[in-house]
DNA sequence: CGATATCTTGAGCATTTTCAATAGTAGTGG
DNA sequence: CCACTACTATTGAAAATGCTCAAGATATCG
């Protein structure tokens, strides 16, 4: 079973502090899933019965208005949790942008699994304060940067995610689309496209199929100092 | 000790779920502090030493980019944890708009405390998962929403956090400037000076000393509907 | 290979910003 | 109590960043 073998391994990553008897236990009410590309895992406003980590692929995490208008909230990778807040209703959307794995926990066995396990809970507070602050972080970016301030911001900040997870590398795999990126920067899909297109005219980058390669690390850099 | 009286409310209120002995413990590490306006209670960088409740005023919380550029990230009100994410750096700045009363924890005694008590974690990570959605409905605010109707989303949330704590009313005092809404919504102080001035010419809001007073609720709550 | 999606590029336009001047408002000291 | 200063807010006109609209190019998928 590889997608048991992949989601054990980030189970054990994300609940370090549980011994054997513990882990057995989270599996045991862990089920595993393999999705296609575009599915939706959840909308905005269900009642929470699920939680997920993401073991392969990327997930798309949105809000909408009633017009149409959207706002990608984030991007979920390999490793992060989804409905950690243990709300009563999910605050966005989520929505599978590449074929992905999941491990989903029904929400009152994951409840109660926390609930006798403090080093778990505290694990769950850490990525939840640390949501907050990339969340924090982002609304610096969207309300005071300007266009090709807020891709380069994009941009490296994507490439250090994946840094994280596939070792560092100039050449940037994107698997959101345009359109995704500029709902995620607060810009239209013209403008993301045209900082690209200029960035590709200066050699800052270079367009790859599915992505970019870096080629002047600090350009992109002095477009996010602070 | 009218502070003190105060600020144990707001403790009981947060930890509701532990008992007598060990509120008497966490009052123990308590230190209450009185500030005038304008006082800075700690910078975004600095080493969290400190955790902090508000009990009294309101508080600025804010990021900023080298060349001034801020983004006010939200203002905190009684009852508002500062600091709660347990992190090493403060991830904002702070700073009080108004003379106020907070509790103070040394951080180290805090994070004792929470180890020792699940419950107080527990209640932690909800008030950090709440944070964490309030964040990203801001995010579309700041991504997706025009001027007036980010000055319409403002001014409703801050009247509602006002009414939880000293009740309905169409007075909404303003305790922060022009140019604090105006970082907070990622605009500029005077777009949102003609909004308000829009609004007061078509008898939507009347300006009040430090406030306004909503006159058509309806109209505002038609800018932000979704 | 045709059909559909997505992306790119251009031109004109609009919302919001910038710049600048004025008007309040609060605090200070004569 | 009033003038003086400093700070904040308002208002207008001009400018710009990013948006809208439209057409064409590229890519994807049956």
């Amino acid at each position: 079973e590889v997608a048991c073998d992949t989601c054990r391994v980030r189970l054990v990553a994300v609940c370090a502090a549980l011994d054997e008897a513990e882990l057995a236990e989270l599996e045991s009410i862990t089920e595993h899933r393999v999705l296609p590309a575009r599915r939706t895992l959840f909308q905005q406003g269900d009642a929470v019965d699920s939680v997920f980590t993401v073991t392969s692929g990327t997930v798309r995490l949105q809000s909408e208005l009633s017009d149409g208008r959207r706002q990608v909230v984030g991007f979920a990778v390999p490793g992060d949790f989804l409905g950690l807040a243990l709300a009563d209703r999910y605050g966005f959307s989520a929505e599978t942008l590449t074929p992905a794995t999941l491990c989903r926990f029904d929400r009152r066995d994951f409840v109660r699994l926390v609930e006798r396990h403090p080093a778990l809970l505290s694990r769950l507070h850490a990525v939840a304060s640390h949501e907050l602050g990339i969340a924090q972080a982002h609304m610096l970016v969207l309300g005071r940067r300007r266009a090709e301030e807020r891709v380069a911001a994009f941009l490296l900040r994507w490439r250090d995610r994946i840094a994280a997870l596939q070792g560092a590398s100039p050449t940037v795999p994107l698997p959101m689309g345009r359109q995704d990126i500029a709902d995620h920067l607060g810009l239209t899909i013209e403008t993301v496209s045209r900082v690209f297109a200029r960035w590709m005219r200066e050699r800052i980058v270079l367009g790859v199929p599915d992505g970019v390669r870096i080629l002047d690390d600090a350009r992109l850099a002095s477009l996010v100092a602070d």
